[in-house]
DNA sequence: ATGAAAGCGCTAACAG
DNA sequence: CTGTTAGCGCTTTCAT
């Protein structure tokens, strides 16, 4: 290790005890001034640094944050994970991140690593394939701190940060019909995550308002999130070799937005002529596609900035935190050229 | 803090001493296979986790490793960091990210922020802003562990992961020559980084073979390694407003390939007719874009692994280490459409 | 106003 | 084979 000096050091060069200089270091007002300034000098000086682990040891807190998400090569985790840790920063606390690339079972491993790490909280975001919440549960029943961000647990009334995902996908559907899109297909993730359902809740009221049908057909789930190709795949091949394929899709996360543009490319559509395409994602480069990707943008880093700040409170106050809030923030829909016919 | 079991609860509710319990728990040999049965037991029972804080004040570890880079939100950082953390988490380390956002201020104080964390080695990646590498100089002196990879600190003897940065740049302007371009600009970031200079020479190199010319008006330097579009924009609209403009461009990083279409096509440009583009990037959706890019990837993800591979055998290595290896990796180059003629 | 000493959880001499 | 003890760096009673 890197040897850097420590109190102990101070003490002898300046004939102190320990506790003299640790007080003085703290700006206890219990010292005389001049054995102050003598010690904040001579640390100074020396560019002394208080050993952070002897800290934590102490005081029980690890100043450090755990963060759970699907995957960090993602546009919007990316993003967001930039949020988080400007945040974090300024609070003194650093940030441990751990990938579940969507399986359940990964994201117990690695919350379990966290606590073992001895993380202050957890800023968690599930995994497509996450159905039981207990781990949390029991860690917010015991009083863990825990902030949901984007894909939070259903039942656990801890602090939360979501947009608003009814009126996002709701948004973005009456687009597609009002381009004049009537036969609209659904492509999302596992309905185990809630902002599945309620995107896929938003779609439907959209083509209820405008007196739409949606056969059962047009709805498919990739259960790995998109992830995995083939799933994707498999849910594009699949309706367009339906009687009567769909005209236009919404495919609801950033893989799921990103992986169907190759695919539809590969079998030969053209979009949005033989089917049009809006989807949520955070890519900075939809722009650029060809066409131009219609998507819906959630504002991922003050998604992660919100969260740390909620999170950062509830790990230092004093007592109890007994309300929670869920703080819920709006999408920005951008029109481009893949969900408009030519 | 979630409170957890300790030494001294096994020690007591087995009515041994602390360190027989310590000494059972490790596995040590001279103690009675039945009390270690026990020991062992009892602490499976309680679900006992032994404090990594307390094992870091002890050992003088902090079983963490700090990254520093320039962004998170950045393709080729975001595969590089996966790969990191892969390793990291196997060998028992955990990682801290810290982004420079290309700057040299910035990524001092990250370095600062690490080291008074105690990490117990550093990953780093140079912003383009630094130049004074003295920081790294000191701490490699002292035997702390460092390991560069892709933007490698020049004069500093430690281990390396870096890609054939040369070659990479030679076949890029190579198979814009072949497909006929004949005045290629490059696009590059601060001279600083020994990346850049590198994919210059190799640029220059492939020019130089095939007996093209390099006016000095064809090379721009981006101060900030692309992050702000200004410098961009400036770079490309001084070229198209020259008497000769260019007629192909190289851009030498993701941001910088990625930044430069959305410019040219708002100034009016096709690409490849009115200019061709090939560039770095690790973008995974290059192939979308309108039109597809011809890129140059590198193993990032591979990178991050092998670059933590050779901090953690440094770190865990009893005697200083001596002799350090530079790992050159080879790219891959995509060709597509953006660089060839219609 | 300052010092001595205990203790956070754990390991490792040292003693038996 | 097992227990006692000191110590990692720091804070914090409790004395003085």
């Amino acid at each position: 290790m890197f040897q850097s000096y420590t109190i102990k050091d101070i003490a002898k060069a300046l004939n102190l005890s320990t506790s003299t200089v640790s007080r003085a270091l703290n700006g206890s007002h219990e010292i005389g001034s001049e054995t102050k300034k003598l010690v904040l000098e001579y640390a100074e000086k020396i560019n002394y640094r208080p050993n952070p682990i002897a800290l934590s040891l102490k005081e029980q807190k690890s100043h450090s944050i755990g963060v759970v998400v699907c995957e960090v090569a993602n546009n919007y985790f990316s993003q967001a994970i930039n949020g988080i840790e400007s945040i974090a920063y300024n609070s003194g606390y650093h940030v441990i991140i751990t990938q579940t690339h969507e399986s359940a079972e990964r994201e117990l491993a690695n919350v379990q690593h966290l606590l073992s790490r001895q993380v202050d909280g957890l800023l968690v975001s599930l995994s497509a394939q996450t159905v039981d919440t207990s781990v949390y549960e029991q860690l917010h029943s015991k009083g863990f701190p825990i902030v949901f961000f984007d894909r939070v647990a259903q039942h656990i009334p801890t602090h939360r940060v979501v947009v608003n995902n009814f009126d996002a996908a709701f948004k973005a559907t009456e687009s597609l019909i009002k381009s004049g899109f009537k036969r609209i297909a659904h492509l999302t993730s596992t309905s185990n995550l809630m902002i599945s359902q309620e995107r896929f809740k938003g779609f439907k009221a959209a083509l209820e308002k405008h007196g739409l049908d949606f056969p059962e057909t047009y709805f498919r789930q990739c259960n790995h999130g998109g992830v995995l190709k083939d799933e994707i795949e498999q849910a594009v091949e699949g309706w367009m070799n339906l009687p009567s394929p769909p005209d236009a899709i919404l495919s609801t996360n950033d893989r799921l937005t990103t992986g169907c543009v190759p695919i539809l490319k590969r079998l030969g559509y053209k979009i949005p002529d033989d089917v049009a395409l809006a989807g949520f994602t955070n890519s900075d480069v939809a722009e650029l596609f060809d066409p131009p990707l219609t998507v819906v943008r959630q504002p991922a880093f003050q998604m992660g900035q919100m969260a740390t700040e909620l999170l950062v409170k509830t790990i230092e106050s004093k007592k109890a935190v007994e309300t929670y809030t869920t703080e819920v923030l709006e999408t920005e829909l951008i029109c481009r050229e893949s969900s408009v016919h030519a």
